[in-house]
DNA sequence: TTTAATTTTGTGCTCGAACACACATTTCAT
DNA sequence: ATGAAATGTGTGTTCGAGCACAAAATTAAA
């Protein structure tokens, strides 16, 4: 009934030879006779053995170094749960040797990355969580940590195919199309909407571009035309939002519907006209004045990237591949999870 | 820079007495002098000392029997990702000295349960993950638990308030308003929708008028009066849905949206006629009926209540106090995930 | 002061896997 | 046949925490 855990001894004892042996057979270091190999072999195989994983950590008894390198959320509010998301991960972790550090960027200069992920080259770690937010100096990072045989995994933002690292994120393009379906239901009978780019301070344009593509997509496979027009509020101008916004709608007045590529639906929501024919708002990102915007009403869905949950699950499964072998998956999506004033509060916390 | 792993031996040494005093401090064991106590807590505190618990985990070597009392999924199939959840969790936690195994009842046979649990009992668990389905027998359960010093945990369904067991779930009440936002969103400017009772062959009447309370709420909150209708489609006429369905719709041809409080609003979305005017339907569950519908259209919105994640968390939680000393959190509110045609895909796996 | 009782402290083994090193056996060349 | 090299096998220690038991120090009793 209560299946034994068997131990290197009990498999030594079975195969009748010593520890030693087994373990040699375990581990491939051969000096092992075919005789022996092959007993011992069988009964592995038999009993299905699984080492013993606090065994096997407590010998190793290393300490690792894991060093995380994202957007300083100082400057940029959307990277503060990221910072919870790892310091409970390094809290989780730490207990098993596992010591976690966190280094800040400033999203909106490159040179402070580049700066930044030299200093955490330095630093000599076991294995390094990033954000490759700038795509060109993102790749030399992972060269030079590939040199150093450093171990990697990415979130957030995705950095071409390449298998020797772990990407945690999203789906832009299939987070498009349900913003373009939530907008396609928000619409009723109207027929037209806008999707507004809300410039950052910071290179996302590909991150926009692939979530305008799925919200396109998703109203072209409709039988029924709809009109999708684009509209770009510059970095420069995000003061003057609200005129900008105006204008756009004053050009456009059929507009019904925006979806906001960017965090930044508040700002919009905050410059739609009182008075005039309702438009609904589809954005992202739960921080707290898009909160502030769904619950009053003026969004109506918000879209959640989930960085908290994209910095924990990197952050632990390094933690986990060095403190128990585990094999780190290469690819983790996220679900696109649908927001509206009465289930924010569970993404939350 | 490195912070060094301070072991039981360090402490010994810093404070100039062996590592068995050092022993007796952490764990409050008594028989150790005033003077010695003082220094060894001080440098506890001072190095803020975190066992390993690999080590200790090591020494304890104890395995661990966690037994699992679901319904069994061939009666009804919303059960069938708990055991994927419960499978995961098995193989996560094999490694560690934990030994998962489940039992399944009918969840239409209150004896089932009642002979199941007994079951359970005789196999001297060191921990039970289960779902209360009927309430007093479930509460019978608890109390049999206690008595062997069982360690508990229960998901899916609620079960009164209790701080000695550990609860993973949703909030009933507050799903439903979130059904209620989005059959609001769907019904653009009609008035009137429905809720139906698919009722299923156990008791979950509880769930369902929670659901329904919350999705009623939501409606007496908004300014403009909407009418909502309920109606019950019981368990022995679940083979003429089309008719009950049809007869309905017709004494209230006002109704535009319709909420199923169960995983079965496949049943309705086949029964709804294909002519006349469209009617919104938002439901539970990601079965496999549901999603058809959802894909084809005949179906707008699901409510996920992430069965999967409900037991893996469960067993988890259990695995984690055997294996870590880990804490057990007491009320687990998992989020209400919005499902959409676009977005269903990243739920399932 | 000596002995006994009590409190306090230290030592040494255990858990399972990993691995260094010593020891044993075989193979091959001279 | 003898030694050297190569191959195979076993032993014993380590990791950190936990705990039983031995030992020492202190206090109480005689």
């Amino acid at each position: 009934m209560l299946k034994k855990k068997y131990t290197i001894a009990d498999i030594a004892f079975m195969a009748g030879v010593s520890k030693g042996t087994v373990d040699r057979v375990i581990h491939k270091r051969g000096k092992v006779s075919k005789k022996a190999h092959e007993k011992i072999t069988k009964i592995l195989k038999e009993i299905d053995y699984q080492p013993n994983l606090v065994a096997r950590n407590l010998k190793k008894n290393k300490i690792y170094r894991l060093l995380v390198l994202i957007p300083d959320p100082e400057k940029d509010a959307y990277w503060a749960p990221c910072v919870e998301g790892i310091e409970t991960a390094a809290g989780e972790f730490q207990a098993f040797g596992v010591m976690i550090e966190t280094f800040l960027f400033d999203p909106s200069a490159t040179k402070s990355f580049i700066s930044k992920s030299k200093e955490v080259l330095k630093n000599k770690p076991d294995g390094v969580v990033f954000v490759p937010l700038f795509y060109k100096e993102a790749l030399t990072f992972v060269e030079s940590c590939k040199k150093n045989n450093v171990t990697l995994a990415t979130f957030n933002s995705y950095l071409s195919a390449d298998n020797t690292r772990s990407f945690i994120g999203q789906d832009l393009h299939r987070s498009g199309r349900v913003a373009g379906k939530l907008m396609h239901m928000l619409l009723g009978n109207k027929k037209q909407a806008a999707v507004v780019h809300m410039d950052e301070a910071y290179k996302n344009a590909i991150h926009m571009q692939e979530k305008e593509k799925g919200f396109r997509d998703y109203f072209e496979g409709l039988k029924q035309g709809y009109d999708i027009v684009t509209h770009k509020v510059p970095h420069k101008d995000i003061k003057n939002v609200r005129k900008s916004v105006k204008d756009f709608l004053k050009d456009n007045p059929g507009i019904s519907g925006i979806f906001v590529t960017t965090s930044k639906a508040y700002l919009l929501a905050e410059a739609l006209p009182q008075t005039g024919p309702a438009v609904s708002v589809v954005g992202y990102d739960l921080i707290d004045k898009n909160i502030e915007c769904l619950r009053s009403g003026s969004i109506d869905f918000l879209i959640h990237q989930n960085p908290k949950q994209q910095a924990y699950l990197g952050v632990s499964y390094l933690s986990e591949y060095f403190a128990f072998d585990k094999k780190i998956p290469d690819n983790k999506l996220l679900p696109i999870d649908i927001i509206t004033s009465e289930n924010y509060m569970h993404y939350l916390e």
